[in-house]
RNA sequence: GGCGCGUUCGUCUAGCGGCCUAGGACAUCGCCCUCUCAAGGCGGAGAUCACGGGUUCAAAUCCCGUACGCGCCA
């Protein structure tokens, strides 16, 4: 049960705590977290984190028909593997759930009953009995007035025994917010600057629905509040949402947080990112085998920038970098192919051992087992700077472990060359004196095998690796057979002899 | 339909009145390195700064309008 007594709310002075930074990501669990929604939640984290606040997670699932506890679980996996650590927010092992709980909004329906009695009490807000129809009806007419569709306040003026008529005839009503009818509200808004609209264009707004349930403008201002966060940083789509907000900050005495609208993220034909523009779920990249930390660094570029155009920032240049100044306000778009450079690069930078750590769930996936064959850390090694996505790495290895697949390739432009059989044959048996069997002893011995014969280095390398691998493309050619080992390469060489008449 | 927001290389962007013959990054092209593929190095091409008017000695930068795109309301 939840009062104002034992909300701890109410022992803190709202807005007296102002100038500690605290940012909020507020997401409705019908869905997975896609892109857009981890950029909101990255520029809320990144700004908390460089200004010392305390990052809050709120779950809006005020919408009870799409809101789902899977959804709940996917959107909290998401950040988790993103590593956005939250400071308050729905409770995990090892996080604080924060003295402004509870952080699901359907367990905060008290506290939007008490100020929407309070609104009412004051004369603020109003029920409205209409029914659906009715507004169609109204819709309807607006539009071959051509006149804006909007709710006319007709329950405004209700009188007492008109509503307690209504309510015996069983209309359910929902609850309107009386908007000023003259003036305009201004929105400063840190990234756009001030934005300003007349109040006589904005409607009277449902803030409580006819199943009794709160809308979104309205709860988002109450927790907003009661959580004290100071700044407000979410989608552009929320702009236009903001007067309507503000007015029930103004009718409640309460001052508004700071607000920052970022841009929108578009699909590659400037349409809002969405499902067919490919992969827009968080968990998705994930399965691509892309890095969070990458993944952060190029979202944070999505729409931020430093002035000196930095590309690559360590998670320590990030917190300090960031700020609401650097962000655009234009909508941008999602590229996956720098995505995947960006995330080359972390690869790259990457010890060995985190990397196979990393890719190991991939590798395992693709069948591929380690015993048997070299270690995956050698093998993984050898293609370090090769590796974009961390899908690609079963492939690149997958030679050592498993029994070769002849490319198209590989037989067509390299094995079925004239001369290349006794080249495998007698490479095969000169191989074998070789010891240690270390990529510079062999290199040394094979260059040595190409002179006596008179042939070009490029004529034994290539028949070599063909032969090795399957493949016309690998890791460079010794340290590769190095690895590979005595007994695989001279199996090899043979059984592709063999093939070949 | 009304209101709001936006518009610099294909893409992400720098730029906040003279430093811009517009800089960086991805992608692309060429060369170098080289046993292949990458990575790396060097270089090239690519933006009439959406368009049209102003303001100013001077505008990508300030103001107004138009177009287009997007969002919100319904």
């Amino acid at each position: 049960m939840l009062t104002p007594e034992n909300n701890s709310l109410s022992a803190a002075a709202p807005g007296a705590l102002r100038q500690v930074i605290r940012t909020r990501f507020a997401p409705s669990p019908t869905g997975f977290l896609h892109i857009g929604g981890a950029r909101t939640a990255l520029f809320n984290w990144l700004f908390v984190r460089h200004h010392k606040g305390r990052f809050i997670l709120r779950i809006e699932d005020t919408d009870e028909v799409r809101s789902t506890g899977d959804s709940v679980n996917a959107i909290l996996d998401s950040i988790r593997w993103l590593d956005l650590s939250w400071d308050e927010g729905p409770l995990d092992d090892k996080r604080d759930s924060g003295s402004y709980a509870p952080y699901y909004q359907m367990q905060r329906l008290e506290l939007y009953q008490k100020y929407m009695a309070q609104l009412v009490k004051e004369g603020l807000a109003y029920s409205c009995y209409c029914s659906k129809e009715d507004l169609d009806a109204m819709r309807r007419l607006a539009q071959l007035e051509k006149r804006p569709p909007r709710y006319d306040g007709r329950c405004r003026e209700l009188t007492q025994s008109r509503r307690k008529e209504l309510e015996a005839a069983g209309k359910k009503a929902s609850l309107r917010f009386k908007m000023p009818e003259e003036g305009t509200t201004v929105v400063p808004d840190l990234i756009r600057g001030n934005v300003s609209f007349e109040n006589k264009l904005q409607q009277d707004f449902v803030i409580r629905k006819t199943t009794g349930g709160p809308t979104y403008n309205f709860a988002c201002v109450i927790d907003d509040h009661l959580m004290e966060i100071s700044h407000v940083i979410r989608g552009d789509e929320h702009l236009s949402n903001t007067p309507s907000q503000i007015q029930i900050y103004k009718a409640l005495g309460w001052e508004p947080p700071k607000f920052a609208h970022l841009s929108m993220i578009l699909g590659p034909d400037g349409a809002k990112l969405s499902k067919r523009h490919g992969a827009t779920s968080v968990l998705e990249y994930k399965q691509q085998g892309f890095l969070p930390a990458a993944l952060r660094n190029y979202l944070a570029l999505l729409g931020w920038s430093t002035t000196d155009s930095q590309q690559l920032f360590t998670e320590a240049e990030l917190f300090e970098r960031f700020d609401l100044a650097g962000c655009q306000k234009s909508p941008a778009t999602f590229d996956p192919v720098k995505l995947s450079w960006m995330n080359g690069e972390y690869i790259r930078k990457m010890p060995i051992a985190r990397l196979v750590k990393e890719a190991e769930p991939f590798i395992k996936a693709a069948g591929i087992a380690s015993n048997g064959g070299p270690s995956l850390e050698k093998a993984v090694s050898l293609e370090h700077e090769k590796y974009k996505q961390l899908t690609e790495v079963p492939r690149l290895i997958d030679f050592f472990y498993k029994p070769v697949e002849f490319t198209p390739q590989a037989m067509d432009q390299v094995l079925r060359q004239s001369g290349v059989k006794r080249i495998l044959v007698e490479l095969a048996e000169d191989l074998n004196q070789v010891s240690p069997f270390t990529h510079d002893i062999l290199e040394e011995r094979v260059r040595k095998f190409c002179a006596n014969r008179g042939l070009k280095t490029g004529q034994v390398f290539h028949p070599l690796r063909a032969a090795s691998t399957g493949r016309t493309e690998g890791p460079t050619l010794f340290l590769m057979l190095e690895i590979m080992g005595r007994d695989m390469v001279i199996s090899r060489l043979k059984s592709a002899a063999a093939l070949l008449n």
